[in-house]
DNA sequence: TCTTATTTTGCGTCTTTTTGCTAGTTTTTA
DNA sequence: TAAAAACTAGCAAAAAGACGCAAAATAAGA
């Protein structure tokens, strides 16, 4: 049997089924298992499946990037998410919220950080799986089409089930007297319970929504422990925050 | 016998059997390996074939597998989501499943139709989000990273709380005597719980995954009320499936 | 037909590729 | 934590390929 025949046949299994034993192929083909793995490996470097332990999956579960690089004031956001990432630790569990600034945070995570990440968020959730170290929980629930995240009694219920070390959330608006508020009541409550589940709560906010209120209250502003914008912590556009008991990074 | 006579020879051979061996044709026609082996470069040249390591194989052979999209098999796929639009009516409450079968049904849902669906798929969920009339309720728990759909005991509770009317399911294995069964053992505690929480349960697969088996097994064939493959409902190839009481489609 | 130029073919030698095996290490699993 | 499975690396045998060369076949012109 050709090699380039050979080949085919382990693609065409590998597509077909989605994963396979290097053992299965290799009995099946008659041939040795050497001869195998260095088949899938070496298709492996050409990029048309993955090699795992044992075996090799498709590509089609596991390449998809859903760069949008249309995201307002990225530069921003970006800034922010490294200083989150400060805040983390092999072992640490966490919960990331949905938006943009979030989603970032989800970007930069290091590949070697060992996590346990919940979050209710479609985006971040796919996002997160490229992480090979982290483990990630989604948080199910009714899905709300703006926000592409989980919403509603369900996904409340399924919060309140559960403890995490940090809570990176992100906000509508927020200001010092006013706390953190939202557009939508819905998303609201979820916050609520996001807050709730865990042990400190991180905002993640750019410095143009400071001073910013709307119609429903998520939380006063002291029940956030930490809030990061863009800005250098010592910038006076933080001033009214240094009232309360909040760490500013 | 002349060069051109030879090299056709040679050529229809691989058009034949998709590949050749060089010592073979070099056997049969009765000429010496390097005049094979010099034919067939010379074809290579002329983009008649692909030279390999000790032999040559059709263009058709690689182009086939030299996917322009990532999704194998994509056609049929498309072909039995289609098939499977047909059990779907206004109002209904239905599972997707996640897998590529699964995300084509999600992607050619008409945009009029007004459905609740439950999934486990992050990338089913984000396909749904698209349709403005359907009702999209993620079911959560831990993600795996192959798949990319929520599995493990969390996501299995969330599913025996629901009832649909329909389960759009996929599988990797499916043969009339075993049954449906898997390569991985989480996958299969989660597709028992959907088929469980399902009324009728649908089975989409392509034709090729007809009378293969691996080790663990998610039901018996005939836990399946309707089969969906890209075949006429009468093929012959689908004759061992009709001692069972199974719809096919 | 004969001669000559050109192409084609087969052979020998050497290099490269492929493959299976062994030994030692790492990863997974129970 | 120990056994089992999988991985890595290196080696050697076998198969395949490259290349030069000379013999054979073919073509062409006198």
């Amino acid at each position: 049997m050709l090699k380039e025949e050979r080949q085919q046949t382990i693609l065409s299994e590998v597509e077909l089924h989605n994963r396979i034993l290097l053992t299965d192929i290799a009995e099946a083909l008659d041939v040795s298992i050497d001869t195998i793995r260095r088949d899938v490996k070496e298709l492996d470097g050409d990029h048309k499946l993955r090699k795992v332990h044992g075996g090799a999956i498709s590509l089609g579960f596991t390449t998809n990037s859903t760069r949008n690089n249309n995201i307002y004031r990225l530069e921003d956001k970006s800034t922010i998410a490294q200083k989150a990432l400060a805040l983390l630790k092999d072992g640490a569990v966490i919960f990331v919220d949905g938006g943009t600034t979030c989603l970032e945070l989800a970007r930069l995570l290091p590949t070697e950080l060992d996590l346990t990440c919940f979050t209710h968020s479609l985006p971040v959730a796919m996002e997160l799986l490229t992480k090979p170290n982290v483990t990630v929980i989604m948080v199910g629930g009714q899905v709300s089409k703006e926000s592409q995240t989980a919403i509603g009694a369900n996904a409340i219920h399924n919060l309140s089930e559960i403890k995490v070390d940090y809570s990176f959330i992100g906000t509508g608006y927020v200001d010092s007297q006013y706390g953190l508020t939202e557009f939508d009541w819905d998303i609201v409550q979820v916050k609520k319970a996001v807050i709730k589940c865990a042990k400190k709560t991180v905002l993640l906010s750019i410095s143009e929504k400071l001073n910013s209120q709307h119609r429903y209250k998520t939380c006063e502003i002291n029940a956030i422990n930490t809030m990061i914008t863009e800005l250098h912590p010592e910038n006076k556009l933080l001033n009214p925050f240094r009232e309360h008991d909040i760490r500013l990074l």
